[in-house]
This record gives structure tokens, sequence and C-alpha cells, in this order.
DNA sequence: CCAGACGTTGTT
DNA sequence: GTCTGG
DNA sequence: CCAGACGTTGTT
DNA sequence: GTCTGG
């Protein structure tokens, strides 16, 4: 699964991969973004064709729910459960790339759980598939998103079963596209191949969600 | 039909 | 054990 | 995802 | 809102 990751490098890697029209001027770098913290996120702008960024709260709350502060609200949704209430609208009209250069997955060493950093062969920025949904009781507005999971690949299987769906850069326009049919979108969602990939133990101390600084990345003494 | 859930992961 | 907060 | 809390009443 | 279980 993924339930952490990093986006450290320049705004300007971000916004070349994403091809975005006004980028901000700045990303801050993030070595831990977690689960209720903001997320930056691509989806295209009304007019259908440019792209922008926003920020959206990690952790997808249906327009349909009653509150938005209590309940279970998914970090993951499975590939295979994209047709499930929670998920089945933004599936179809709110489908998003999350731009990251890592994730972190877990190994239980006895009583200790070891942070594992996943990352493109080349340290590059990625675009893991997303959904998105706005919720609202009518005075206050909260947009949410969440990741969508599939089958580990030989690389990150050796740590865990699921990874987080990493789109191709000459599949996003087809990942963002609303007119994109349903059977192409599925066909997005497999593991990225391994050959592309590597794993790099991280510091445990990224597994207080409070760390954010570039020490996550150095492995413990 | 109505009521109640609506989700993932990992661990046992 | 299970929920909440980050 | 992991870490850390997990509760009430009355009084100030 | 929409799906599942009874």
């Amino acid at each position: 699964m993924c339930g952490r990751f990093t986006l450290s490098k320049p705004v300007q890697a971000v916004a070349e991969l994403f091809k975005l029209a006004e980028p901000p001027a700045e990303l801050a770098p993030r070595y831990n973004i977690a689960p209720s913290q903001p997320v930056a996120a691509v989806a295209p702008k009304r007019d259908g064709i440019s792209r922008g960024l926003a920020f959206l709260k990690w952790g997808l709350v249906p327009s349909w729910a009653n509150d938005a502060t209590s309940g279970y609200k998914p970090t993951n949704a499975r590939s295979d459960s994209l047709h499930k209430p929670t998920f089945r609208e933004a599936f179809r009209f709110k489908r998003c790339l999350i731009p990251a250069d890592g994730f972190y997955e877990w190994k239980a060493e006895g009583k200790k759980k070891l942070p594992v950093h996943f990352r493109m062969t080349d340290g590059g920025v990625f675009g893991m598939a997303g959904l998105w949904e706005v919720w609202t009781d009518g005075t206050t507005k909260l947009a949410t998103c969440c990741l969508i999971t599939t089958e580990a690949n030989e690389v990150v299987g050796a740590y865990h079963d699921r990874m987080p769906v990493i789109v191709p850069p000459e599949m996003h326009a087809a990942w963002l596209d609303l007119d994109t049919p349903e059977h192409e979108l599925r066909t997005l969602l497999r593991p990225y191949p391994a050959e592309g990939m590597s794993a790099h133990p991280a510091n445990p101390i990224v597994n207080r969600a409070t760390v954010e600084g570039p020490e996550c990345l150095t492995p413990a003494a």
C-alpha cells in the first residue's frame, strides 16, 4: 500500500513532467507526506485542456458523507474496487495525478518497523494515479483525494504486496482525459515495471509523521 | 422492499 | 483493542 | 502509513 | 448517492 511519500524536487521538475501552464512559484520540499496532510495534485482545468495543480487533503471524503470530520476516510483505493460507491463517481469524473519522487513501505523486523523508500532509478518525479472529491455541507467545502493501489512489482514485492499505481508519462493525458473509455483506463492500473525502480532503506525517524526533513531518507547508523 | 454501510492494510 | 491526528 | 491516546465533572 | 444484506 502507500501511506507515505515524498516530493522534494524543485517545482520546475513537476511543472515540466505534468505540463503545467501556471506552476506555483515554489513547492516546499517534503520528505514525509502523510494521510490528512495537504497533497499536491494535477488535474484538468475546467476548459478540459490545460492542467492545474491544487492541494487536496489526503483521505477521500465522498460527496454523500454526512459530515467530513468523522468516519473512515480511505487514503487508498484498490484498483479492483473503483466501482464501489465510495469511488465510483470519482473514478468517472475526478481522476488526478499525484506528483511524487518516492514512496515508503515498511518491513516489520521483530518489534521494529523499518521504512524503505522506493523511487525511480533516475530519481525523478513521477505521477501516481489518484481520485479526488469535493464535499460540502452548504457552508464549508473540503477537497480530498486518495491514491489507487495495485499489486506490487518485483522491487516493491520484496517488502509488501501492494503499491501505488504509477502512470507512465505518455499515459498521463489518457488518465486525466474525461473521454477516455473505462476499459482503457483499467489497462493503466497495473504495476509499474520493476526495471525502472529501486529500493533504499530509509530512516525510522520517518515513522513519526511530524518529521518532514531530508533526514527521513538517511539510513539509520 | 427497507436498513445500513459505504474502506485499506496487515496480522492473526 | 481501536480510534484519532499528523 | 505509524504513533499515541484512550475520560468526566466541577471549579477556576 | 448507491450498493449490499436480510
